[in-house]
DNA sequence: ATCAAGTCGCCACCCGATTGCAATAAGGGT
DNA sequence: ACCCTTATTGCAATCGGGTGGCGACTTGAT
């Protein structure tokens, strides 16, 4: 069906094996469109790139399996849609930008989030998560 | 109604009355829950303070208000739920703490989000949003 | 006190996400 | 290569935060 994600489709392949647990056409599908993008997708931007015939309700469970395995990234926007990135090599602690005239996420690898937070005593960080909103290139012409 | 919000509603009428627009009940209560509250507030929060008989939708609506206006700021947590904090003291830029136990938010004013960052050329930063997650004092025990 | 414009309350509705369950496919054991 | 167990998929129904529409009611300027 995805004719249109050529390539990365080995590799999406392997990493989806390399993971306990079946290795399913439909996870490596959505691994391998989430790896040909470089910046994260909704639930409904995957379902549009896998093309007609596909349950809604299977990408999402798809997409939680990836990201509980570790393959992807799940962020949450001001819109309340979630959006899903490879966690492949961008490493796994890194801002975003959400545009806010066209809606698109960016992931910003030069930006750490590899903050030194004091936080009140007794608080625990366990994740640092940066959005910066504004107007992306796109959107400024 | 709201005799669970006893003061801070001098300071809210005050607040809401200095502002271009209608100074009505319902928004001087709810910014007076807001003033009352050290950590940011859902919608249904909001709503249980405020008592039986309140409609939902005008809830929705005061609190748009509220942030339209500059009172109150709404923040956008992992569980697709708005959160609404007075403006009052805190400064402008701040970060938010994320309980990933009891789900509740936390500001973190001493943590500034005025960081310098560096976008890619033609992106403009508007705002930054920074959300440390982690366990909060009270789920460590 | 009057009255137009701004708000409130109730209705139904939108849409992303989730749950339940039967049908199907993956892959280990033989 | 086949079978059988079990995870995954597909479909339908549902959930739930949030929104739009519109008549009734306040607000506050006149």
């Amino acid at each position: 069906m995805p004719q249109s994600v050529p390539d990365r489709q080995e590799e999406a392949h392997r990493l989806v094996a390399a993971v306990a647990g079946r290795t399913t056409a439909m996870r490596v599908n959505v691994l391998a469109i989430l790896l040909a993008t470089p910046h994260p997708l909704s639930h409904l931007d995957v379902l549009a790139a896998l093309g007609e015939g596909v349950d809604r309700v299977t990408v999402y469970r798809v997409l939680d399996w990836l990201t509980d395995a570790g393959l992807a990234h799940k962020l949450a926007g001001d819109d309340r849609v979630w959006r899903f990135a490879a966690a492949h090599s961008t490493p796994h602690h890194h801002a975003h930008f959400h545009c806010q005239h066209c809606g698109r996420f960016y992931c910003l690898d030069q930006i750490s989030t590899e903050l030194p937070v004091v936080l009140p005593s007794g608080f625990v960080a366990e994740q640092i998560e940066i959005t910066i909103k504004g107007a992306c290139a796109d959107c400024r012409r």
